[in-house]
RNA sequence: GCGCCCGUAGCUCAGCUGGAUAGAGCGUCGGUCUACGGAACCGAAGGUCACAGGUUCGAAUCCUGUCGGGCGCGCCA
């Protein structure tokens, strides 16, 4: 039904007014069809399905938004025949679609069919994208700022791969550059009961870190990688029990500086050979002012050391020629201002930076007693990963994360976190899939496995309110999905598995499913329940939080 | 000073590639009540969508400005 609505307006539109054969007319046409939607309307009076066509439509074809609406709902009519039951031209000239039951049972069965598959696919075009997400300084612990980053690029990773593209994941590991000797310093001061140096790191797990390590070595350097490598494990195993997917690649740094050519060497070499270069005071700079940034940057400082900079081009440069369509990499809200500088780069070195999304993650603010406190590194100040998990757990804790959108600050309070954790809404879908679970269980298998035959073409008799609400979230599935994929929102999944889980509770207030007389109203409604509990499992499964058959 | 993000109900947040009476969870108040799982359900109160202009048939949504908050502006990583 929805593609032939929207073929109807594909050809309504295309019978307007002939595009003038100026070249600006042409590219009109592309916003025209974007604004118009199909949604399904707050309000049950508006129908099943909306549609703003008439109004969109109206200009071009010289008639009222009314009278539009009433055609195009004529044609409609004549094209889906027992299938629409009704259409009604509401307010300025909406169209409102009012299905009939029989084609709500058919998209059913439809959905059913799908299995597993239902939803999934769809990406046009289909791409090869690499999401580089964590990538955490490996000199300390995992807090709630990369919790955020983890949840959010594990969950968009993946809805991505669901809605069909080919994805892949990484880490990638700062472990060269000056940091990690002065972890290595900070280590060796605390072993040897010296202060720290200044913005050195600090906090417990230095310490612990220097009674692990401080005897082995007296080399700095060493010292810090040896570190690294120990903070890496325990990074690991926190992302573990966070629930994210295993990464495909630990990108390291260092890497990058190894071989000959080294990769770095490689990237300079292809900005030099493109004239994108030059040298200054001694060092070697990138005309990124060329694409946008506001200043040019070096790549080799004037002491002949690589910046940080010029490693992480030559990471992008590495994951292009790897083959990755598509790069997005999600950043922690105190890198923003390195996007254009990034983006610049990318495009001098031959790339599309449409093709490079940097998507910024806002911050977590922890609140202590209603008050902002400041997460600060160098103290040693801040929430970790593991502690939030002991606090609400890995379901509450990662649905807080992925409920928001990411580019909202977000306030965590630990203190209300742990006493709402109960009434957290990831409990409330959970409880939903169990419940269906439980449902399912009592009917027995074999029931289950009838009933789900005898949908296709099935006639259960009227159905409830509550049921074509159910049918409707349902089929809303695939779209949902595609929307949060397109837009990098994976928290639109999270809202539509506690509408889904809402819908399902009162078609379960309102219609008996086992024990519901006749048979085939039994069977149908049991089917329905097939349906609900495979979206709600599908739809925590994005988010990477689990669901129970029972709790 | 410049740049990016944000400002929606008491709290935490959706909605923001423009649509019809702005939503959810929590909290508050009042009901239902032994259910195929009550971690439930129903109802109510609660909003000048920061403010001011502009575009539009129509603006929480787009544009400009102001105010407020956050984060950045290194030959650091």
């Amino acid at each position: 039904m929805l593609g032939a609505a929207g073929e109807l307006v594909d050809r309504a539109h295309d019978k307007g007014p002939a595009p003038q054969d100026t070249g600006a007319a042409a590219p009109a046409k592309a916003p025209v069809r974007a604004s118009i939607t199909l949604e399904r309307p707050r309000r049950a009076e508006f129908g099943d399905y909306s549609t703003n066509a008439a109004l969109v439509l109206a200009p071009a074809l010289g008639a009222s938004p009314r009278e539009v609406a009433l055609r195009l709902g004529g044609a409609l009519q004549e094209r889906l025949g027992a299938s629409l039951d009704r259409f009604e031209v509401a307010g300025p000239g909406f169209l409102n679609l009012f299905l009939s039951d029989s084609w709500l049972i058919a998209a059913l069965g439809d959905a059913l069919d799908a299995g597993e598959l239902f939803g999934a696919g769809g990406a046009t075009p289909a791409e090869h994208i690499l999401v580089e997400f964590v990538s955490a300084n490996p000199t300390g612990p995992v807090h709630v700022g990369h919790a955020r980053n983890a949840a959010y690029g594990d969950a968009l990773s993946r809805v991505l791969a669901f809605h069909g593209h080919e994805v892949g994941r990484e880490f990638y590991v700062n472990d060269a550059g000056s940091q990690v000797r002065k972890f290595g310093e900070s280590i060796r001061a605390l072993a040897r009961g010296e202060p720290v140096p200044e913005d050195g790191y600090q906090g417990a797990y230095v310490e612990q870190l220097a009674n692990q390590l401080g005897r082995d070595s007296t080399d700095p350097a060493e010292l810090g990688r040896a570190a690294v490598s120990v903070m890496l494990g325990e990074m690991q195993s926190s992302l573990v029990a966070f629930g994210v997917m295993g990464f495909d690649r630990w990108a390291y740094e260092s890497s990058l500086h190894e071989g000959d050519p080294s990769p770095v060497a490689h990237t300079l070499a292809l900005l030099e050979e493109q004239g994108r270069t030059y040298r200054r005071d001694g060092a070697l700079w990138l005309r990124t002012t060329e694409f946008g940034d506001d200043k040019d940057r070096v790549l080799v400082r004037s002491n002949g050391e690589h910046t940080y900079f010029a490693s992480d081009i030559a990471y992008h440069q590495d994951k292009r020629e790897r083959g990755f369509d598509r790069q997005i990499d999600v950043w922690g809200a105190d890198h923003h201002g390195y996007v254009q500088r990034m983006k610049a780069a990318y495009e001098a070195l031959g790339g599309d930076r449409e093709h490079l999304e940097l998507l910024i993650m806002q911050l977590v603010h922890l609140v202590r007693a209603g008050e902002r406190a400041l997460m600060s590194k160098r103290a040693g100040e801040f929430v970790t990963l593991d502690e939030l998990l002991a606090e609400i757990g890995v379901d509450a804790a990662r649905w807080y994360l992925l409920a928001r959108s990411h580019d909202t600050t977000v306030d965590l309070d630990l203190d209300l976190a742990r006493e709402q954790s109960n009434e957290n809404p990831v409990y409330y879908v959970q409880y939903a899939h169990a419940r269906i679970a439980s449902i399912l269980a009592k009917a027995g298998p074999e029931r289950v496995a009838a009933a789900l035959t005898a949908v296709a073409g099935s006639e259960p008799g009227p159905l409830h309110a509550a049921e074509r609400a159910l049918i409707e979230l349902l089929l809303a599935f695939p779209v949902e999905v595609a929307e949060a994929a397109e837009r990098r929102a994976p928290h639109r999944i999270a809202a539509y598995a506690l509408e889904l889980a809402q819908g399902f509770t009162a078609f379960y207030r309102d219609c008996r499913v086992v024990g519901a007389e006749p048979e085939s109203v039994e069977s149908f409604r049991i089917a329905l329940c097939v349906a609900s509990r495979r979206l709600i499992a599908r739809s925590l499964g994005l988010l990477g939080v689990s669901a129970p058959e029972e709790m």
